[in-house]
DNA sequence: ATTCTATATTCGGAATATGGAATAAGGATC
DNA sequence: GATCCTTATTCCATATTCCGAATATAGAAT
């Protein structure tokens, strides 16, 4: 196949802000069901899975669904890289270009859990087991 | 200014199969005039200019006025490290589906020198020094 | 000044992407 | 079975991208 084809589509299926935010989200949780993203990136459950499917179908996230849940995660640890990757290479575009970027971190605070319902499974069976 | 949006705006240009082709070609090259990517690409000048001019307001590539001709280059070594780094990641993630990746090579056999007017001026330069 | 050559821009129709709303599908629970 | 819950898909209007054709511009040469 051609490589200058595929790397294109990879690059369509990334260049999109809520998609480069979900990936992120997947690095570093390592896996996430949908509607923990919901939670997390504040956005319409149907519009995340819009988007999963295009990461999906691109090859850079995969599914498995256990029980009611489905959980996403990223293909290999390459995606990760890459995304590191981008954002210095961003950051030094921006830069020649006389601009700063501030990447929005979504990082939760731990002692305010995600309110999606498997992150309270888990919360209630940690305190249980105090 | 927004990380994920740059990043995404800097990807979106850089997702064109044509566009990936140019920018090897400058990595390569170091520079190019538009006519040498034009009988290197095989592609009309017009269309080349397009694509050039998306990657320039991405920041990618810059110009350089000499005379009649307008000379090309990346504007940050990153720009080919990056390349050559999205090489590789697509190899894998295309790897994970059962797919080959074949980047189709733009090399210029050296004893037949690109048609355009400026190399035609350097081989007559060369030839007249020996 | 006119012409030539290299490059850039504009216009427009087709194709594709975007994102909201509604709906469907797949399991769990009763 | 009926009914939730979570997730996926479809539909649709709008916005954007793609790329060919024509045209514009900028500098060189006559």
């Amino acid at each position: 196949m051609d490589g200058h084809k595929h790397s294109a589509s990879i690059l369509k299926a990334l260049a999109h802000p809520v998609r480069l935010q979900i990936l992120e989200a997947l690095s570093t949780d390592i896996q996430a069901c949908v509607c923990h993203l919901e939670s997390l990136l504040q956005l319409r459950q149907a519009y995340i899975s819009q988007q999963l499917a295009t990461l999906r179908e691109a090859g850079l996230v995969q599914d498995r669904r256990e029980g009611m849940n489905v959980y996403y995660s990223l293909t290999a640890t390459a995606v990760a890289d890459g995304l590191q990757n981008l954002r210095s290479f961003s950051s030094e575009i921006a830069k020649l270009q006389g601009k700063e970027l501030r990447f929005k971190s979504i990082e939760r605070d731990p002692e305010e859990p995600c309110p999606c319902p498997r992150c309270h499974e888990k919360i209630a069976l940690l305190e249980a087991q105090r």
